[in-house]
Parts: C-alpha cells; structure tokens; sequence
DNA sequence: CGGAACATCCCATAATCATGGGAGTTCGGG
DNA sequence: CCCGAACTCCCATGATTATGGGATGTTCCG
C-alpha cells in the first residue's frame, strides 16, 4: 500500500521539485501541492493524505498554525515540517503544536523519501540538536529547596490540597483528623512564606 | 581529545566487551566499568566521566534512580541508557529522569560509539519509536470543553487565583471591584460545577 | 427593536479558612 | 534517658470564601 503525501511549500521550484520525487517514488501518491494554507482543512479533508510536508516559514499563515489545524480536525494525518533553519525555535514550536518530525530542506532527498516512510511507520525523524532540546524540555525539574523543607505528611497534605480537596476531605483521604490538616497547613504556611491555600499551590507547582 | 566513558552494567560479559570497545577506539577513554550503581555519586565524582553508558536494568538499585543522582550532582555529565527492551515505559521515565538518548542491547558495535559521539557533540540518539513517544507527551493539550465555555474575564480570573492571588489582589489586577471578581468566580464555579478555587485550579491545570 | 451574552457592582448569610495558642505521642539519636 | 523532629488532636477568634439574591450598562445579532 503507497502512502499518500500532501505537499505544502511556496516555493515553486521546490514544490515541483519534491512532487516529482514524490511520483517518481513507487510506495509514495501525490495528494497534492500547494503554494499556501489557506485551505488546509478542506484540503486534508478531501485528499486524505497520510503524511503532510508542511514548510515552516510560508506567506500570510504560517506552518505553525496550519499543523495546529490539521492536528485537531484530522488526529491520525502525521505532519513533517521542512525548514531552511536548524535548531530554530519555530520548529520548536511546530513539534508542540503537533508535527511528527522535520527536516531541513537541504536534506538529500534519498533522506526525505526515507523520513517520509518513518513517520509513516510511527518514527519521529528529527536532527539531533532538537532531540536534545525536546528532551530538555521533558526534564522534571528539580524539586525546589522550599518543597524539600516540607515533612512527607506536609507534602502529601499539600498534594492533596493542590489536587482541589477541602481540608474535610484532605482529612479523610489522608485518615487523619481534619484539625491535623489544619495544624500541617500552618506549618506548610510558615515554610514557604505564604498564607493561603492558592498561594502554597502556586509555589508547589512550580 | 577524547571522550571519556563511564560504564555501569550488570552483566560480565556486556561489561567487558563494552570496556573492550571503548578501549580499542583511538577516541575513546573508558573511565571505569562497574557492575551496580551504589557507589555511582562517589565514582562519576572521581572519574570523571564525559557520558556515562547506563543499563535500566540493574540489581538493587535500577539505573533511572542512578540517572537522577548524576542529574542533580553532575549536570554537565550526558548518561545514555541501555536496554534489551524497545519503547519500554522505564526508558521513558529513565528520559525524563533526564538521561541523554538510548540504545539497545542489540545495537551494532558501530552503532554504539556512534551514539557515544553523538550525545557528546549534543545530539540525543533515541529509536523512532520513542523518539514519536517523547514528542507526544510534548504536545499542548487542546483546551478543555470545560475551560472553553469560560469568558475572557472568567478566564483571565481564573488564572490569576491560579498564580496563587486573593480576590482582593486579582480585583487589583484585573482593575475591577471585588464584587466583580466574586460574581465572575461564581459563574466559573457553575460552569466548571466546582464549589471552591482549588477545585477551580485543579480543574484549570489539566 | 428585543433578547442573549458579557461584564460590572452591591448586599446578606453561611461555610471555610487563617492564625495563635496549648498538648500528647512516637521515634531515633546524642 | 532526655531532646528534638514529626505527627497528632483540640479550641477560639477574625478573615476570607461560597452562595443566592438583585441591578445596570454594553455589544452583538436575528
């Protein structure tokens, strides 16, 4: 079965450039190829592609808010961005909004055909550089020096207030009196410096 | 100048051919080789490594819990994980733990150097399969059906509770009365069907 | 025009939370 | 064995929130 590939790129001779590729490859259909996204819904819509080349920089609406668009109508079309520029924050950008994967546009085409396919097959092709950085991103920070004063039980009390419960409750889901909650939040209070639940949240979630 | 490898695995056999590759590659220094973690903050500390090669799998001690105490005492030191198994939940944790990339068990001896090189020039080998993994749990989830019922007002109040400000203080910042803020909280509290500003912020940050 | 949605403000009562003080238990060092 | 840290429970007073009313003005749209 041949993949179905949407192209969108503004410049007209590497539209035409990549569509040839595209037809000349046996596994891959062109969907289609346009110059701009204006259409984009309607135009995933009707041509079903598999996987999208999506270029970044584009004239009027750019790439980013097209995968956005792409992404909440049609969840499963898999987005790859192309870009002239590596380690750019815009490509940042499109990975969050969305895209599986991208490529620089100065990629062998042998590559691009390959990238293609892997997206396809549930890979996520990217340059290292963005890999390191999207993992950055995924880090878990730390846990701050004024959470690691808090006891286990001033934690837990405070986890559980942060996920919306009344001292009442936090009471009972942590089997404790709720006059020892309140005693807890004093100290919690004391310790960060605060004097409201909201307040104790905020600094606890970040 | 060469890069120096920390080794931590479990297995004899592994251990030694890892040693022996390293050793053998002009490039390459191997720092030490050990078979559990338990001395791992003492050790990273002596020897200095520039990546380490950590297995998950290890007796007592399992190699994420490893990853976090080089992460939080040696923040310049890139750990790449080893594994026997692909798309494994442990080696999303052990990324987010902060590790560098990973490689399987199986991977060509090539293919392992490679990777070395490329976690130190700051790249972040992963599999496809992983790699679409960690873009996923990148995406910014869509606003909730909840939270797009809300006004701009409600929402811009709701927000500033969240950051963790009193009535009197969000009335200040969004310039209005108290009274206002109070009425806005009562319709968001209608619409989330919520009855207090935790609950309200527990709901927002989801 | 006449709703409908949004934003603004005021009031009163009940429920919770904030703060200060007091006190008993357990447990692991010094 | 005593001390401190952590956890537990109780009470009282004042501040803030929660909930249910009612009210005015604007903007947008059929």
């Amino acid at each position: 079965m041949s993949i179905r590939v949407l192209i969108y790129e503004d410049n007209v001779t590497l539209r035409e450039a990549l569509s040839f590729l595209i037809e000349a490859t046996p596994s891959f259909v062109l969907a289609g190829a346009f110059g701009d996204t204006m259409l984009v819904e309607k135009q995933v819509g009707e041509l079903t592609p598999d996987v999208v080349l999506m270029d970044i920089e584009m004239p009027g609406q750019d790439g980013i808010q097209a995968v956005l668009k792409i992404r909440r109508q049609f969840a499963p079309v898999d987005v790859l961005m192309l870009t002239v520029f590596d380690d750019d924050e815009r490509v940042f950008q499109a990975l969050s909004a969305g895209a599986t994967g991208y490529l620089l546009k100065k990629t062998a085409p042998a590559r691009i055909m390959e990238a293609i396919s892997e997206v396809y097959n549930g890979g996520a092709p990217m340059s290292p550089a963005i890999a390191r950085r999207v993992l950055l991103s995924l880090r878990q920070p730390a846990i701050s020096e004024e959470m690691a004063q808090l006891t286990n039980r001033e934690t837990e009390v405070l986890s559980l207030l942060a996920g919306g419960l009344s001292y009442k409750l936090v009471a009972v889901e942590a089997g404790i009196s709720i006059e020892t909650v309140r005693t807890h939040v004093k100290r919690i209070y004391e310790k960060l410096h605060v004097h409201s639940v909201t307040e104790a949240i905020a600094r606890y979630r970040r």
